[in-house]
DNA sequence: TGTACATCAGTGAACGCGCGTTCACTGATGTAC
DNA sequence: TGTACATCAGTGAACGCGCGTTCACTGATGTAC
């Protein structure tokens, strides 16, 4: 039964891959054609075209990423700074295990049209926004602009990760994740923080 | 006296404009052309072709940058808190000012050939390296790895220009000066941040 | 000062190339009777 | 169960388009005598 299709998740797998790897306006569709041993016609067959099969793909890594990543966030009762530890930890050690795709989920949205917008559930960004709300509501952190302090927390995060991965910072991030996720903490407990 | 090569100043500017304003991929080399009143070919007089004008481009801007940016942070004799202010809202100015000519500057180093490297001397990260190592050598600052921190502040001072420039953050930048250098310090403060 | 030539910025049609996409076709699988 | 037809994933040569670049040419400016 349902031996259609079968070629599909070929070209997904090389899809992602390739997108990861050289960025999307740098893959082809004859590259991730080759790389799945298809011909380039198969692709139309299950997306209109090159750029709703990225923006497929995209939401499907980023989803699966968000899944992941909140729970860890949350974490049932343990103390707010060995959450924030976890998730940088658990962020850092992702990119070890597979810096394209890391990559691709948290830094690719550029390569998309601005109007395209991330389901306000999967969005990695929203997620950090309501863990943010949360602890201002439960008193674990002084009240302030969410989203202004995830703009901080994702800078202060992801730029290690942005340094690495262009070879101008040696260490392997994950080594960074103590004193990182302690600039984050240093960052969460300032006062009125927001100037509205 | 000196006639000649009156069109390339005109080439020049709508050159910056566009890559600031659209991304040096985006960019064509007949939009360049149009919008300097010009024919495509007179590009080819001057430089060699498109990516070695816009990496000759980029390193002026670059330079500019650096040269006005140097004495904000070096501010004789004020207190550190103090130039940290003025360096974050000198760049947040600057944005307000010409947000695409900004970006052009702080955020388009991912558009060139990643061998292509930038002279220690203009590189705006160098700059921010070379002002960390002289605090710590003063002992305005513990002891830690300069590029590492240099990191984070990039992160975090640069990160509400991202979200800000993608329409995600509605706030002017220049209200979140104050809040923002307080991030910095508060991370600079902090000890031993280097695991190595 | 005038003349002949060299230099060089600038022109824009034309070229070659790589890209995303199309389309007539194939063959295997599902469906109707 | 067998037969006729519909469906659909997959093929790959061909198409159209936009890009960076080239090139024969122009005309103004500088230089040599």
């Amino acid at each position: 039964v349902g031996r259609r299709a079968t070629k599909r998740q070929g070209i997904e797998r090389a899809a992602i891959r390739l997108f990861a790897a050289k960025g999307l306006a740098a893959t082809t569709i004859r590259d991730i054609a080759t790389e799945a041993g298809v011909g380039e016609g198969a692709l139309y067959r299950h997306w209109p075209g090159k750029a709703e099969m990225a923006w497929d793909l995209y939401c499907r890594e980023v989803e699966a990423f968000s899944r992941a990543f909140e729970p860890v966030l949350a974490g049932n009762g343990r103390p707010l700074d060995k959450r924030l530890l976890a998730a940088v930890r658990f962020i850092y050690r992702r990119y070890r295990d597979g810096p394209d795709r890391l990559a691709f989920v948290l830094l690719a949205r550029a390569g998309f049209p601005q109007q395209q917008i991330l389901d306000k559930k999967i969005d990695p960004d929203q997620v950090v926004v309501r863990f943010l709300e949360r602890e201002m509501d439960r008193g674990t952190l002084p009240k302030g602009d969410a989203f202004f302090r995830m703009s901080l927390l994702r800078g202060i995060v992801l730029q290690p990760v942005l340094m690495h991965r262009y070879g101008r910072l040696k260490t392997d991030p994950l080594r960074l994740a103590r004193p990182v996720a302690r600039a984050c903490m240093a960052v969460l407990r300032q006062r009125e923080d927001n100037p509205r």
